[in-house]
RNA sequence: GGGUCGUUGCCCGAGUGGUUAAUGGGGGCGGACUGUAAAUCCGCUGGCUACGCCUACGUUGGUUCGAAUCCAACACGGCCCA
């Protein structure tokens, strides 16, 4: 393929596909490139969320940034919040039935979820951002519209799809209204008249029947432009919050930064192409390094360049000096412990432990420790809330609470 | 609608009347090691201010001294037939 003109960087970052491509076609319908150099107008950029959870993490952060970088060329990003869609559950990549909620919490979800985009997004340069709902259109579609949408696809089609035969093979269940979701997700292509539409690898399909409704709509097809899925902390699996491998964009930057530096050492590079607009050429030979400015890069972006670095000699402290060293230890107030209580009790009140029954495990396995010093029975019992405060209780390595009143 | 099989702890999966908080694996957590990692080895992995008590094997009842294990109804799902 030609070389892709520098200006377009950016954009052309760390993709994984597009399509149609074409690639040395001048035709603005097969070249994305083409349409990108000879189109007179903002191209509108669709990325559509689904508001099913309140938190989202680094790997919904990858299509924001990219759509970032078709704002910073002069695009429109739309973002589309599919608060109705979010009721019937994508059923891409699920081996099972996504559970349906309702209006309130999706709506709940959504006003997080634009929250969290904000220090990605250009939210200020006019005519660079519109947000948009697709219960606008969906809420009231009529039957026929319906059936009408239904018609441009055949059963053989979506079963095509690798979540549906796969399910349906195995003998899972599949449910009739999951074929209508990647229909409305076209739909929404349609209502909005999207010209380039973002997504994962796994929503090649729902981008592709986006193309045909289009089509059968009399509108110009859009691009797909897909990003690969960011694998989570695990290394193995992609990042999701369901498997506890991600990072939360709202994460306080400690955190944030803890577990950055310790991303698997095969997924560096793929972090800081993603996550970065770091030049992948200069990247450190030592991972251990490596790790760390990444860490502080991506720390960086959404707390401050400031803070990066404070969580960067807060996680070396604790580690190294143990407890007490840090600045940035949370708090956990003793107001909520009933005096006298045992540490057992007590530590099973804290985050640090699941319950106190966990809590009695942790220090019979000597995991526990109290201002520096190992506890080593349960049963160890304190009087009142004064011969604890401000004093640090450690679980493991990377586990603190500084006690207060 | 009919027939048949299935439903176990975070997940998968043993267990078919009596040390059963329930074999095993995965995951998770902790310890050693290390690069604060990976790999490896070891331990833990329902709850309760707790040497005892409580709740757990889809739901509700039943049979039994005693059931996750037997029976019935219901719910949900798979497959086959209509």
């Amino acid at each position: 393929m030609p070389a892709i003109p520098r200006e377009f960087d950016g954009i052309y970052r760390g993709i994984s596909e597009v399509f149609p491509h074409q690639a040395e076609s001048k035709d603005p319908n097969e070249n994305l490139l083409a349409r990108l150099q000879q189109s007179d107008r903002p191209l509108r950029i669709k990325l559509g969320i689904d508001p099913t959870g309140s938190e989202i993490h680094l790997g919904h952060s990858i299509p924001v940034r990219k759509l970032r970088a078709f704002q910073d060329a002069g695009h429109t990003a739309v973002l589309l919040i599919g608060d109705f869609t979010a009721r019937i559950g994508d059923p891409t990549g699920k081996s099972e039935v996504r559970k349906q909620l309702t209006q309130a919490e999706v709506k709940a979800n959504a006003e997080t979820y634009i929250d969290q985009v904000r220090p990605i997004l250009d939210f200020d340069t006019p005519g660079r951002l519109e947000i948009r709902y697709n219960s606008e259109w969906l809420a009231d579609l009529d039957l026929g519209k319906i059936i009408e949408l239904l018609g441009t696809m055949t059963v053989g089609q979506m079963l095509a799809k690798e979540g549906f035969a796969k399910r349906y093979d195995q003998g899972n269940p599949v449910y009739l209204h999951e074929f209508l979701y990647p229909l409305l997700q076209g739909y929404d292509s349609v209502a909005l008249k999207a010209d380039v539409e973002l997504g994962g690898t796994d929503q090649k399909f729902n981008v592709a029947v986006g193309r045909d409704l289009q089509r059968h709509f009399g509108l110009t097809p859009q691009f797909g432009m897909l990003l690969p899925l960011l694998l989570g902390m695990d290394g193995s699996q992609k990042m999701s919050k369901s498997l506890g491998n991600y990072v939360g964009l709202k994460e306080d930057p400690l955190s944030m930064y803890s577990k950055l530096e310790k991303v698997p050492d095969n997924m560096i590079s793929d972090y800081f192409e993603l996550l970065t607009k770091r030049d992948l050429g200069t990247l450190p030979e030592n991972p251990r390094e490596a790790q760390k400015q990444l860490a502080l890069d991506v720390t960086g972006q959404y707390h401050g360049e400031a803070s990066a670095q404070q969580a960067q000699k807060d996680a070396i402290n604790l580690v190294q000096g143990g407890a007490g060293q840090a600045e940035a230890v949370p708090e956990f107030s003793l107001t909520a412990v009933n005096f006298p209580a045992k540490v057992f009790y007590l530590l099973g009140a804290t985050p640090l432990c699941s319950s106190s029954s966990d809590a009695r495990r942790q220090i019979k396995g000597g995991a526990v420790k109290l201002e520096g010093d190992k506890v080593t029975d349960p049963n160890v019992e304190f009087a009142s809330p004064d011969e604890l405060v401000g004093k640090v209780l450690q679980v493991g390595k990377k586990k603190f609470v500084r006690l207060v009143a």
